[in-house]
DNA sequence: CCATCTTTGTGCACGCGTTCACAAAGACAT
DNA sequence: ATGTCTTTGTGAACGCGTGCACAAAGATGG
């Protein structure tokens, strides 16, 4: 293996660590942003910076992808957003598909930053007849008997479910059915999927009761211990009223 | 999934790790679903199945919390929803607010689930005088020049955030001097905060671009082999053509 | 009361991700 | 060329989270 180059391309497309991968997106729109402004070099302190992360945790990340740094110097901008962007698989289009076109699905379509990146809103998809036709963000809605048909014309590898989540697996089964591989799941529900599908989810319910716990948290640290007594409430019910047979959610989707 | 929050140790004093806490709005939420069923007890296996986790790891996570299921038997259902509410600081209110109404900011303050444990929209905040007082989902939006106010007399302690990225850190900066210590970030920027305020973030943008990873990845697994070249490419130019002077980004938000 | 069966709670080992710290690489000046 | 200075790339240590595997606890039945 002496060939060599001065960097090993072994790990390349094999060995990215996924801490990594999630982080390469922070990293591009640091470097997008500095493009812009036509700043020619940056040094990893600078770019970590930027991208809020710790600049020798960006310095192995990118050792990941290869040597495309200059020591004594730092990177060269756009060498290194073509290289991420290559890397993340952004220089081909990626045509997407909404499904449940309610409130929050409207605004996803609406989302600006779809296009931006070699994503490309495809195909909206509603269950509801009569919001067959009706144009969002400029795309006429289409009606979910078709999905399959929809997903197979366009070549949709992408889904990003926006329905009530008592919908939510039906459509993914649907999805994944017709051929979509990777899903981005609104809906408050675990999915679940067969080998070979990648699902991401987006819980603003949970990243809500996320910070509320670190709230208490703070607003507890100069009251008192909680000895008093963790168990003594009600053995029975929530604290709240229970509403529908889908107490915990959403229903950000209108019909 | 989205998040990321500013480094920091964190979790020193109750010992619950971060992980944890993650996970259990996910129980909670199964545990909600089998309530509603009047269902008494459930099983690690089972309710690890239903939260899509490893029952192992299921009832690690108890243990941080206590003991409080019966060998043999399992967990009261009932108990363990308002231990895990209450260690989640789900049983008291908490006032949000939503700066930035456009369709995302609009969404969220229709989105049911809001409500449903214990989180309110106390107020709707834009920059827009044209929408001040406008009514969306039934609450009157307020003009940001009012945003110390509205926060102070609410006591409002989160913050989500839905404006465009130019403006999250001015909001930000402007949110944390009125009082509020954890915030919820919908815009694609990197918030910088003082210590002890904490930061989420939801990255739709993000989200795709590590699907669009993984779904290259799949599609390039039977395809033509590379590593070939992998710097071949223009080293001076990006090859996508620069767009507008926000190349990355948003706009979910309107004006 | 004893035996058996079920399910929890957890000690332990492993692997991933983070961070430190530094040698090596290159730029640049003399 | 040689020396100095800057910044990368990475070996190594560390800590957190995960999952295994099992002993202990309690239920249940005879």
């Amino acid at each position: 293996m002496a060939t060599g180059r001065t960097h090993r391309p072994a790990t390349r497309s094999r060995g990215i660590p996924e801490a990594t991968v999630a982080r390469l997106p922070l990293y591009l729109r640091a470097l997008t942003a500095l493009s812009e402004r036509s700043v020619p070099t940056v040094s990893s302190e600078e770019l970590a910076t930027a991208a809020g992360v710790n600049s020798a945790k960006l310095r192995k990340d990118f050792s990941y992808l290869g040597s495309y740094g200059t020591r004594g110097v730092g990177y060269d901008v756009e060498y290194l957003v073509y290289q991420i962007s290559r890397e993340l698989g952004l220089t081909q289009d990626w045509p997407v598909a909404i499904v449940g076109i309610g409130n929050l699905g409207a605004a996803l379509a609406n989302y600006g930053g779809f296009a931006s990146r070699g994503f490309r809103v495809a195909a909206l998809i509603d269950a509801d007849p009569a919001m067959a036709g009706t144009p969002v963000a400029g795309i006429a809605v289409q009606h979910t008997d078709d999905l399959d048909r929809i997903i197979s014309d366009n070549g949709v590898s992408i889904g990003v479910i926006t329905t009530p989540p008592g919908a939510a697996q039906q459509v993914c089964d649907r999805l994944v059915a017709a051929g979509v591989t990777s899903i981005l799941n609104f809906a408050p529900t675990v999915l679940s999927v067969p080998e070979g599908v990648d699902v991401r989810k987006v819980d603003l319910s949970i990243e809500l009761q996320i910070l509320a716990f670190h709230e208490q948290r703070k607003a507890g640290e100069d009251a008192p211990a909680e000895g008093e007594d963790p168990e003594a409430p009600p053995m029975r019910a929530t604290p709240a009223s229970r509403k529908g047979p889908d107490g915990d959610m959403p229903a950000v989707m209108p019909a």
